[in-house]
DNA sequence: TGTACATCAGTGAACGCGCGTTCACTGATGTAC
DNA sequence: TGTACATCAGTGAACGCGCGTTCACTGATGTAC
């Protein structure tokens, strides 16, 4: 039994959590100082050290959290695809919800996907593209399983992805009502690249699923 | 000859400049400093005041060139698409290029768009949202010419612009072949929404245009 | 179990730094007569 | 055209501030024997 090791990582957890807290629309994960995360998570300053070597390294640990939580929200999507179908449906439920429980890490996902430290955006794409992949992977499966080919999934993937992402970030500052309208505007949407990638892959007339 | 006035606005350039200029993609707007800008503009800190109360001021008059910009973005695809057909790839071509010759316009715009001051965000969504209303006028326009209605035509409009302004952000640290690789992806995205627009239109079997 | 030593998370004082902002000023340009 | 005064863009010294980082330390926890 560890106590050291476990009171260690207490304060590491503090320490993610207090950047977390601090983070909000007007606050980005840049404008923090290391001086005023050590306060609120109840260290001095100096204790930072021992447990990360910068800043940043802190907030690659964050943007960690952020990917293990997308690939959570995936496998979840697809449970309940698998129960109840319509797949963009449910899809953008379950992602709203994510969105939801995890704003803050989200926030700083966005943020820095169009951020001002190269590792940091790096770090956010790689995160991303893990995504893209797998959603890629599930439209195809669905493709075969219902017989409609599709023309270009990964680039379908990657669309979807930017308009649920991007669009998405409005539901971080919105009201209930306006969180629905996001939701049907966003399923409207997917569904026209889905429309649009069977029409042209019907239009090559050899059906190249890809 | 107001001699006085005209160094003045020189000056206002000059600092406007400066702050372009020192933006990069590892640079962001937020990072840079009042003296810093002053410096580069080659005037004391102090009289940086008589052009702008603080720095966030002048970020706000480069969000409004950013704007600018976009119209006569706008303007210029127009023309090109009244003489050559082809209006997604024409578009594309004519952001890509747009792209090229505004770089730190557009990051600045890019960043503060998800960035962390309100009035920053309000700014560039206003430009961007201009954008959009424009672009849905458009799209109205050539469904009624081609007589191929549009279903949710202002909905297409905001994620075409999603999708080009987002995945075009890649191509500001792209080598020219990965631009051309990203311009057919858009280009085939575009597509995509546009068909599913139509299809969803004729499915709706009364010809609503909206 | 008891003792002697090693480890190491957390500390507080101190540092030098660049920052935004104030102030009273200078001197060239502009204006009124 | 000449003179007296007003305007105002640009200045340099000075300020207080929060920052990141270093350092030698403390004392509780862990380990070897």
């Amino acid at each position: 039994m560890s106590t050291r090791a476990e009171q260690k990582l207490r304060t590491r957890r503090a320490l993610m959590d207090s950047a977390l807290k601090q983070m909000s629309a007007d606050r980005g994960f840049g404008s923090l100082s290391l001086r005023e995360v050590a306060r609120e998570a109840g260290i001095a300053p100096t204790s930072f050290y021992r447990h990360f070597s910068e800043l940043d390294e802190l907030g690659l640990a964050l943007v960690d959290e952020g990917g293990v939580a997308l690939r959570q929200l995936m496998r979840h999507a697809r449970k309940r695809i698998a129960k109840n179908g319509s797949a963009i449906s449910t899809s953008i439920e379950t992602f709203m919800e994510y969105l939801s429980n995890n704003s803050n890490l989200f926030r700083l996902m966005l943020q820095e996907k169009t951020g001002v430290s190269k590792t940091f955006r790096t770090a956010v794409k790689a995160e991303i593209e893990h995504f893209v992949t797998e959603l890629a992977d599930d439209l195809r499966r669905f493709a075969v399983e219902q017989n409609k080919p599709l023309s270009d999934s990964r680039l379908v993937a990657e669309a979807m992805v930017t308009l649920v992402f991007n669009q998405g970030a409005e539901a971080l500052d919105a009201t209930p009502t306006e969180k629905d309208v996001l939701k049907e505007k966003l399923k409207t949407e997917l569904r026209m690249i889905l429309i649009g990638s069977q029409r042209l892959a019907l239009s090559a007339k050899s059906g190249k699923t890809q």
